[in-house]
DNA sequence: TTGAATCACGAAAACAATTTTCAATATCGA
DNA sequence: TCGATATTGAAAATTGTTTTCGTGATTCAA
């Protein structure tokens, strides 16, 4: 199999764009800079896929190990409200967040077993949600579809590696 | 406007049904027939909607105030056990229950603004679904759609009762 | 029907994820 | 640089939910 998307290292130059949006946000909202979030920030961008706080603070405690998960919390949210990065939910009871995305939206599919969480876009499915919402007179301000199954790396591996990461 | 599918009484024949369902259920996994099962699973089937650990705490307080809610959590279990009820999460943080629903399947519309959910069910929306798991190999054992917006009777109501129940 | 074995109850404690508090520290504009 | 103010980190608080534990019910066999 060709390399996936996870294998791949993020875009430096996508990166940086992200930082300086943040940083901008912070300017005007009148917030301060600080050498945390700064760090919190550029560690969360050169990760790939659907964070965790949990994991993100691991990779923060490397960079500067007396940051405290308050502030990986406080800054997460900052991220979302700068409209940089998206929190998702995907029943295992913690919060996700995802700060880069190839399309503008997407939808998820879960991997019961190995926990992989892989991304897909369809315009039909968008359009026919709309159309669904038009139908019934409400404005859709956002969606989520997820679908719940068995992926087809788990399938060719043959249900081995059971509950590495999977969901209740 | 007519009256919505909320102001009418649920069917008491289907109640009894629900209400047969779970005694089989308790029958057949070897647990005990108790009063408080009884109230809570009663009084739940008699709601309509999709109720939170919390509103369905206060009804069954009104039939037997002694009961805690330890207990109506670890029936509310059972009832998804036994297969007549899905617990549903629409992202405000708690559990839902649903015990009724005229479709087998179905998506929900969630209201920012008024909290009011709504069901629908498309039939070509699943489809594409199947398709879409199928060209990426994909099991769906289950799936979940909701859109958040805002309905035609908030919409109506020009915005007003704000808040009330909204989510965040 | 009675009794033992077992299950279920309710209150309170425990839990896990997240948020808030608070005293000490860092940032930024004047 | 100074001072007002925002931010930090550790710990405590909150929220939704689960578990514990001693007491009380239910069941089934005798």
């Amino acid at each position: 199999m060709a390399a996936t998307k996870k294998d791949q290292a993020v875009d430096e130059k996508l990166v940086q764009e992200k930082e300086a949006g943040f940083a901008q946000f912070i300017q005007e909202q009148g917030l301060k800079t600080t050498r945390q979030r700064n760090t919190i920030v550029s560690v969360f961008f050169r990760l790939r896929g659907h964070i965790s706080v949990e994991e993100l603070l691991v990779e923060v405690k490397r960079v500067n190990p007396r940051i405290g998960y308050a502030t990986v919390y406080r800054t997460l949210h900052l991220l979302v409200e700068s409209g940089l990065v998206e929190e998702r939910r995907f029943g295992d009871g913690l919060a996700r967040y995802e700060g880069h995305s190839d399309v503008e939206h997407h939808d998820h599919m879960i991997c019961l077993e190995c926990g992989q969480i892989s991304e897909f876009y369809n315009p039909r499915l968008e359009a026919l949600q709309e159309q669904l919402a038009k139908e019934n007179n409400f404005k859709i301000y956002r969606h989520s579809l997820e679908l719940y199954g068995i992926c087809k790396d788990t399938v060719a591996c043959g249900i081995r590696a059971k509950k590495k990461g999977a969901q209740a």
